[in-house]
DNA sequence: TTGTACGCGTTATCAT
DNA sequence: ATGATAACGCGTACAA
């Protein structure tokens, strides 16, 4: 491999002035930059990354921090990692994937202190989070993809549940349901301070209540089989439900083929409308789910960005940003029939 | 941050023998080796990864090459790429992301310039894939999830399609069925060179020919609407099939839906074998699917071992790994119903 | 067993 | 506008 030696003395000059010419920090003559490039080209050279980080003290790359359980958003997992890794790139960054189960968020901490990562992007994030203090402490930039109950001083992207529960309801109460039951994540979840769980369903009660309504929710296992059992509890507690508010992909579809079995009719005799899930999942329904996408892509791309700018200074105000879910009215939904 | 260098001062040392004291590359005597750690525990000192990789040439990172454009396997993706990242940590390695397009190749070589990565993990493999001479000629490190069409002498593990579809087919003929037919990705991933697609539509044909029963077999595009209109059109021309194999998730959804609405039962009319695709997908169908589930834990693993003993040079022969998906029988194939 | 000193390939601070 | 040269933090021959 060519090194900035190399270089230097192919095209007759120093090596600070190929490094100059090539970060452009100072000024350099056309004709010697040419002739730097020139040799670069020769020697087919490309600067070693390790080599600039050491000295510059800046690595480019962003970490991401992901628990190994995942509660159930495995589909706009994939979206979400996929689109971070992609500006990450464009802005000339590295995404790195750190799988740090719950149980050993001491690991952190070495990574961390290994000043591999210039800044660190958080997944999963609960209201009551210990990475959250081991960053801050560690003075390491970083951003959280969710949020913990008070974020305030901290970077954030996350869903805006609160509106995306909203919307929701304005969407079903619009076709005229006004029993709407919701059945959200695990118990489990709930009690791990997953933010979606918890904020969702504090936005579901606020706003029924708020509408004078009925609140009617379940916590669910993230598999169809508990879906079912889900269905088949809340028509039996709750035989005038006509509408159904899913936050829980094995679960949406568990329920889906219980009503089915149970001779209901999907949209006729209830509207399901699933909220934060994936639209690739969704499309896999038939009938065609109704769904309110979650932002995988825009968080990713927002996280991302706003960490760089973190990391590089050139940040004034800190990031704030709820994104709803946004509404995709497919075959689910249909106005609710009078009997 | 503390440095090697405080820590020796702290303990009265050379930087060389805390260097020693850490890699054990040389004997330290066990109470000078105690005054180190006592002075690494009283700094919180962790070597610095970026300077140790520049002294050591050896940077510890595995780069994930994967297009952009994902040609279906969406599900399994995330399988793979969590164990691949979960690997690598247990082997003291981490894995950056290298999103990078079918269009832009170009950009693979200035990344492996850069040397930051020790190795390379090449992602959704073509027949003639370019990146394959890229890295070829760089002379990094790399293993591929899937394999060229010939692979001779590199490092590969890959889903064997031959013994998946041959499982496949045992399974259904074991049933009683005879007419079966074959629903695989899009004309344009065939075209692409995209292995599955190839791979596993070789295999059907020969196993079937074999066997002396007809080929049906069809491309069809990544939608449930693509796979309702194959269906539509297979029992057109072939109105005495009684069992499909599809390698599409989100055809195999379609086709399911498409047999419901034209009212035949599955399994009583029709099985359904759903191969190379994820647990977690097969689960949400209604009956639930009977799958042969693509190994994607299992690749990623291996992968990524087998790249770091490359890269470590403690490695004779090279890796020809190919993994059977496993048959997880469920609701959708049965005996077929003699009429 | 331990210390010294050089090298890894850049960036950045001095000069000139 | 350009050139020396000292960091950057660690690994490792070589010497002691």
């Amino acid at each position: 491999m060519a090194t900035m030696n190399d270089v230097a003395k192919l095209a007759g000059v120093s090596v600070s002035t190929v490094s100059y010419a090539l970060t452009g920090v100072r000024p350099v003559t056309p004709e010697t930059r040419a002739r730097i490039h020139a040799a670069m080209d020769e020697l087919g050279y490309q600067p070693n990354a390790i080599a600039r980080s050491l000295a510059s003290r800046r690595t480019h790359i962003i970490a991401l921090l992901f628990p190994g359980i995942e509660l159930g958003l495995s589909g706009t997992a994939l979206e979400f990692v996929t689109s971070a890794a992609e500006t990450a790139r464009e802005e000339g960054y590295h995404l790195m994937l750190w799988p740090i189960g719950d149980d050993e968020v001491g690991e952190t901490r070495n990574l961390i202190h290994q000043q591999l990562a210039d800044g660190v992007l958080v997944m999963e994030v609960r209201l009551d989070d210990p990475r959250v203090d081991l960053l801050r402490e560690s003075q390491t930039p970083f951003t959280l993809i969710g949020r913990t109950a008070d974020a305030a001083g901290l970077d954030y992207a996350d869903i805006d549940f609160d509106t995306t529960v909203r919307d929701a309801l304005d969407h079903l109460i619009g076709l005229g349901h006004e029993r709407i039951a919701f059945v959200s994540h695990s118990k489990a979840s709930l009690d791990a301070g997953y933010g979606p769980t918890v904020r969702a369903g504090e936005a579901f009660e606020r706003h029924m209540t708020e509408r004078g309504l009925p609140v009617v929710a379940r916590h669910c296992d993230e598999s169809a089989d508990a879906g079912r059992a889900v269905v088949s509890e809340l028509w039996h507690a709750h035989p005038d439900i006509t509408a159904l508010i899913t936050m829980n992909d094995a679960a949406t579809f568990g329920a889906m083929a219980q009503l089915a079995d149970d001779g209901r009719q999907v949209p006729r005799d209830v509207s399901v409308l699933s909220i934060a899930s994936s639209p690739r999942v969704a499309a896999l329904s038939h009938p065609r789910l109704t769904t309110m996408a979650a932002p995988g892509t825009e968080l990713g791309r927002s996280g991302v960005r706003s960490l760089i700018e973190r990391i590089e200074g050139s940040q004034s105000a800190t990031l704030h940003e709820l994104v709803p879910c946004r509404l995709d009215i497919q075959a689910t939904t249909s106005p609710r029939t009078k009997e």
